[in-house]
RNA sequence: GCACCGUUAGCUUAGUGGUAGAGCGCCACCUUGACACGGUGGAGGUCAGAGGUUCAAGUCCUCUACGGUGCACCA
């Protein structure tokens, strides 16, 4: 019987066990009125450390949608698994422990079981507090990004594309990648974040002998010159197009051609920039529009190569630009020098700067390739996935967003030079040959004969995770699990990773299934606390999820976040909004004592006669259920969350219980009878439409309900009609 | 520079053309036999500003202000 208040801690582990048990979550053992499929992948979390209030966003939705779909019978299926999302790993491990990749330069496997172990220790505390929540997952599907399965998927999907022609090596010459010297690794483009700085922009010319006068914030690039680039339309360089002209920058030969081109904007600075090749991507396109050479100035580690200057060897970038611009200054050849806002690079895990530069045996996914056999471009085929409405974003808006964002799309760096990740299945004979060629081979395992080893770098964590919608569905084998349930119904993320996560998913999937991944992408906001600040570390606003459940139960937090959090939409938590939700259980729980408290002699399966009034309820109820029905299946939960609570609150305890009370204590038997079955009525189904959101205490007083034949669990009841 | 979003009660927000709604908070009263993690009643809004369309605008259009986000540029 329930007694006193409701107890949060004394029904979780309880009830989680209880589903555990009854198999449930894994759909082949659902009853046979469950069918029709319904998938979600769970977005993994990254391993990197504990959950979050986004994590338990993210986890809250996809349960209720789940829940949902399960009860309306459907063959729900809901994959759980993690992610070892290398760069963010290993750069945590190694801040974390004070560690040095250096250090282990010859044991690579070593420093991958360190940093493994690391991983598996924060998976099992996240795998703990996925059930602490509630969660439905079939934890027989359980999935890591670094099981064997999903490596091999990984090769696999390599092999394809680069057969294809869809992976390419670079040539090192002129492909100018992100560097990011801290990380000591590349990255992609969206991998950096800028910063707005004032920076100080350098007039002047390389020698005395030099006819034009150069703007740039960074002189030591400048050894690296080959041309001098002016607007083509520009009558104060016209003459001098074409010719080159012997400079000398410091003590640097330089040789340096003058060359129109219509990307120069004639009114920045004096309107002719300094062509460097190796260290600007706009520059080497130039270079290669213009066929000049590239020469590299500066190294992996941020510092002057030896191709510079005696005076500037050997040293950092910014020690370097002083003493070049002292030296200007000396030899009266610096014209201005004036403030300028800039955004300065820098890399979004390691925070290093990101120095652009010529880098060889790099792999890129060409999206602007035509694919062999289907005339289109990936590029294409990702803005055709959402254009056609095969996958429909919400909310809408980001739609535009994501084409935007694919429309400027470039290709798309492969390579990192961490560990922690997938091998790169490329084979070469060591020591790899000067200059960009070489010789490699693209295979699953060591080719055949002497001397082949394996590239030492790994494939960027977005590609993993892009194959993770068929990957955990078994693809490239053709099993029922995919036949049953890809395309996966609903991805359900943040919207901050539509472009890192979601973008890359429908690449791979069209690419390789030739399928889109998902028919509807539900993208849900950022979670802040009370004072609209982002929750993160460094503010000290950090709200543990397992430390409010322990405080307010998974169903209030689980409310807490769900009622007034609309679609695409930020949302604030406070615990006032669990203290809320912590007694609207309570609420729940008082109610049903005093229903069962009546109940007895009731048969919910045998409605008597109602009274008028009684009858009027009934109707007035059937209707709210068509309400809720209808927002829930347009994703509509944060309004169908607080209908059911408005409802069970201030029309069903306010008012109908309070109504009832007399007709309890009436003489009138058929009265009594009506009113006992109505609340009863109600009652139950109150708790089977709030099970999606609050499935612990509502299992707990359904597993109590004096109802004859009922399911052995809620979570395989039937939704209410 | 381009684009997108937001601006409604003290706070969080719903409302996708027809008389301003909710939750929390606040105030007053009520220890009534489910519940004080409760009940009853109540105060509180010129829907950011200006203009327009319409019989009718919080809702559609234009502009402005403020706040936020994304992208591009970054010599």
């Amino acid at each position: 019987m329930l007694e006193g208040q409701y107890d949060s801690k004394k029904v979780e582990d309880k009830i989680y066990k209880l589903w555990e048990e009854s198999g449930f979550f894994n759909p082949d053992k659902l009853p046979a009125r469950h069918k029709k499929p319904f998938s979600i992948v769970l977005p993994p979390p990254n391993v990197t450390g504990v959950l979050h209030m986004g994590s338990a966003l993210m986890l809250a939705i996809e349960d209720t949608m789940v829940r949902y779909e399960r009860m309306k019978g459907k063959k729900a299926l809901w994959i759980p698994g993690t992610d070892h999302a290398s760069i963010a790993t290993e750069t945590k491990f190694l801040k974390e422990k004070k560690i040095f990749r250096n250090d282990y330069m010859n044991k690579r496997d070593e420093f991958i079981s360190m940093v493994n172990e690391y991983a598996l220790q924060n998976q099992s505390q996240i795998l703990r507090q996925m059930r602490v929540m509630g969660a439905s997952l079939d934890w027989s599907r359980l999935k890591f990004t670094l099981d064997k399965d999903h490596s091999d998927t990984v090769t696999e999907a390599f092999i394809q594309m680069h057969k294809a022609g869809i992976i390419e090596m670079g040539t090192g010459l002129f492909t100018i990648i992100n560097w990011d010297v801290k990380g000591q690794t590349v990255v992609n483009d969206d991998e950096i974040e800028y910063q707005a700085e004032k920076a100080k922009l350098y007039t002047f010319r390389y020698d005395k002998n030099f006819p034009i006068l150069i703007s740039t914030t960074r002189p030591e690039t400048k050894f690296g010159d080959t041309a001098v680039a002016v607007n083509p339309n520009d009558k104060r360089y016209k003459n001098f197009i074409g010719k080159t002209f012997d400079a000398e920058f410091l003590s640097k030969k330089l040789s340096i051609k003058i060359i129109g081109d219509p990307s120069v904007d004639q009114n920045f600075g004096t309107g002719a920039l300094g062509v460097t090749p190796a260290h600007s991507k706009i520059d080497a396109e130039m270079a290669i529009r213009h066929n000049l050479p590239s020469y590299q100035v500066i190294n992996e580690y941020g510092k002057m190569s030896e191709n510079t200057s005696a005076l500037v060897t050997g040293k950092k970038t910014v020690e370097a630009r002083d003493i070049i611009v002292n030296y200007l200054k000396e030899q009266n050849l610096l014209e201005k020098e004036e403030i300028i806002d800039q955004n300065i690079p820098r890399a979004q895990r390691s925070g290093g700067i990101i120095e652009p530069l010529p880098k060889r045996h790099q792999f890129f996914i060409r999206v602007n390739k035509k694919i062999p056999g289907k005339n289109k471009t990936l590029k294409e085929l990702m803005i055709d996935s959402v254009k056609s409405g095969k996958i429909e974003i919400l909310p809408k808006r980001f739609e535009k967003t994501y084409f935007n964002w694919v429309e400027n799309l470039r290709d798309w760096s492969i390579s990192r030079q961490i560990w922690y990740g997938h091998r790169l299945p490329v084979w070469y004979k060591p020591p790899a040959p000067e200059g960009d060629a070489l010789d490699y081979v693209v295979s699953k395992t060591k080719p055949e004969g002497e001397g082949w080893e394996q590239f030492s770098d790994t494939l960027d964590t977005w590609f993993s995770s892009g194959l993770w919608p068929f990957s955990t569905l078994g693809w490239p084998n053709s099993t029922n699990d995919l036949k049953q349930y890809f395309p996966t119904s609903v991805l359900e993320t943040a919207y901050d990773i539509l472009f890192f996560w979601v973008a890359r998913m429908i690449l791979m999937s069209q690419f390789l299934l030739g399928k889109v991944p998902f028919k509807t992408v539900y993208l849900h906001g950022l979670v802040r606390d009370e004072q609209n600040r982002k929750i993160s570390k460094s503010l000290g606003n950090n709200i543990d999820p397992v430390d409010m459940i322990s405080q307010y139960g998974a169903d209030a937090i689980r409310m807490a976040m769900i009622v007034g959090t609309s679609v695409g939409n930020d949302s604030k938590v406070s615990m006032d909004k669990f203290k809320a939700y912590r007694n609207f259980s309570n609420k729940i729980w008082n109610a049903g004592k005093f229903v069962l408290m009546n109940a007895d002699g009731i048969d919910i399966t045998k409605k008597p006669k109602l009274s008028k009034e009684d009858a009027k309820y009934l109707v007035e109820l059937n209707k709210f259920i068509a309400k809720v029905t209808k927002q829930m299946d347009s994703f509509k939960f944060y309004m169908a969350s607080e209908e059911i609570y408005h409802y069970f609150w201030h029309v069903f305890c306010d008012k109908i219980i309070e109504e009832k009370k007399r007709d309890i204590l009436s003489e009138d038997i058929a009265k009594r009878n009506s009113a006992k079955w109505l609340l009863l009525e109600i009652y139950a189904t109150c708790l089977q439409l709030l099970h999606p959101f609050m499935p612990f205490i509502t299992e707990e007083i359904y597993q109590q309900l004096p109802i004859k034949n009922k399911k052995s669990c809620l979570i395989i009841e039937e939704w209410p009609k």
